[in-house]
DNA sequence: CTGAAGTCTGCCACCATTGGAGGGTCAAGG
DNA sequence: CCTTGACCCTCCAATGGTGGCAGACTTCAG
């Protein structure tokens, strides 16, 4: 507070353990191009400049890209991870707000997964009837063009 | 050939068996949006047109377009269907060629069901250990947090 | 001083689909 | 004839998350 808070040149920041956008992107995982699109959609708050407009990451700015990254593995939507990022960073939330919104997640993932499995049950059978030979004839074909197995 | 072609009032194109956008929607199972869509990216043919520039389907069509709806049902790419589709009206077609496109989609159908099983199964892990209530401690958010098991 | 590597902004592309704006057309009924 | 409502037309934009490129500037090492 006391101190005015916009020292900075690059060479500065780095050596007072700050990061430009390349090594926070290193250190997070998160690609550089990400960085600057969280930062653009209000994921990240709006990172400190150095007088020639770098942008300066502290520790904490990676702890939140990484918390990003993680989400975004664990599939998790942007909206999704806005929601837990305010959650984490309010030391009075409830867990039960944290399941909940894993909990939905989970719930999609997993009927997702169902659709998928649906599809795949349907091309494995298809593709097990098809010779995938020369000729021409291909039950999966038939199956798009709305052939219901003539004989049943 | 020997008729003209573009006879072609909306009223009359009905009666003669051809349909609307709207009537080959609806007899597809395809939207309106997208059946002018697929005609626009060229995976339907340019269809015939009233005098007042309605478009005008034939049954052929209807086909076509329930094949679509099929494939897509079934998760092939636009591109994929593409495929499919000069293969279906390729009589002379082989079916290695179709079970190829098929079983290229199928692994990858099967690689992302694996991809997102793991995320259900980190979450179902994490939430289980949630307690859901109103106090803040949550192994979820220590988990996006990058803690690892402190106790492991 | 020069060159390479890094950063800046801004814009486009992907994929499939939906929505809207702003207009024309058709059929039914007054 | 005129209105009304349900169609249809084209064009444009947005979604979500990421990658890529262009043109300009900065930094740093040789």
């Amino acid at each position: 507070m006391g101190k005015t808070d916009a020292f900075l040149e690059h060479a500065e920041a780095i050596e007072r353990g700050l990061l430009d956008i390349g090594r926070a992107a290193k250190a997070s995982g998160v690609s550089v191009k990400m960085v600057r699109h969280y930062e653009a959609i209000g994921l990240l708050r709006k990172v400190a400049r150095t007088y020639a407009n770098y942008r300066v990451y502290t520790m904490n700015d990676v702890h939140t890209l990484r918390f990003i990254k993680r989400a975004r593995t664990l599939g998790f939507a942007i909206d999704d991870i806005r929601e837990l990022l305010a959650l984490w960073q309010n030391k009075s939330r409830s867990s039960a707000a944290v399941k909940k919104v894993a909990g939905a997640h989970l719930e999609e993932l997993k009927r997702k997964i169902v659709e998928m499995k649906s599809m795949v049950a349907t091309l494995e059978h298809l593709t097990h009837h098809c010779h995938g030979d020369h000729r021409p004839d291909c039950p999966i074909l038939d199956d798009l063009a709305g052939a219901r197995k003539p004989g049943a």
